[in-house]
DNA sequence: TTAAATGCAAAGGGTTTGCACCGGA
DNA sequence: TCCGGTGCAAACCCTTTGCATTTAA
């Protein structure tokens, strides 16, 4: 099991990267904290902005290169979902899906009890494990479809 | 209500288009013939890359007006992420979902029924629809998953 | 005829890569 | 000291835009 790593903690960044060999830079510690101050997804550029405005100097190569790292200890894991974007999902605590609205673009998280249902469905009528961690789900928001009514 | 167009008809594209004083071109033929091909979702370079295919003198920047056309016509509706990536969703002919195996890569239809526990968690918590004719739902098949517990 | 559509080429935004220098351990 | 990391700049990929030309109606 790869994802979820919940023994994994920021403060023990500084000692998994040096059990592997790697190394605790003040870029690192800057990406690390950006990071931990993300509930839930940013995209790579997001990280790059946030990271900017604290050290001007940080370069994007820096960014994405760590992000890899952190890909391969687990503190991130970045999916290519089912649609198409490059999403990194920071330290997830439990998997949740995504639910997007095809109007307003929105998105929200799908905790798991709520995907439950159709997890148990598909589990008891075929035998398929769902991976709801890749689960993306698209739709119309409330907002929006109130919104269409008016029109 | 923009989803589903039920009467929307490939075949009327033509017809369509001319209603609102657009033309009928030999690209957009093709274009339409790439999209109405495509199950659920595709992304603007994957549309550019199938037109290729099958005709080389077509370029991405017909491509991409052409889709932004066809979004207004109403035959496809494209989602942007934080991250510029377009995608775009084929209106579906028929309401089932997709379940994909991340082993063995196989697919399956999801009949609607299938799908009703989840799309009904969401109507009610959340006040979300579902689009079911775009869900598309990885995991491990059931044969895939006996397979991995041999090794 | 004439406005819509196309092709081309260049520009833009996000991400990746090669390379020389820097700096943790 | 040594090798991993960093910055820089250039390269890449996907998408958009300006402009002259073509073409559907």
């Amino acid at each position: 099991m790869s994802v979820g790593h919940p023994e994994l903690r920021w403060d023990d960044a500084r000692d998994v990267l040096h059990e592997r060999g790697l190394r605790w830079t003040p870029q690192r510690r800057l990406i690390l904290e950006v990071l931990a101050a993300t509930e839930g997804h940013v995209t790579g550029s997001e990280v790059v902005e946030q990271c900017r405005t604290k050290d001007s100097e940080i370069t994007p190569s820096t960014v994405y290169r760590t992000l890899d790292v952190l890909e391969d200890v687990g503190y991130v894991h970045h999916s290519h979902g089912a649609d198409g974007r490059e999403e990194y999902h920071v330290m997830p605590k439990d998997e949740h899906g995504h639910l997007r609205c095809l109007d307003c673009g929105g998105g929200w998280e799908i905790p798991p009890d709520e995907a439950e249902a159709l997890v148990a469905a598909l589990r008891v009528g075929r035998g398929f494990s769902v991976d709801v961690g890749h689960l993306t789900i698209v739709g119309r928001c409330a907002h929006c479809q109130e919104s269409a009514i008016e029109r």
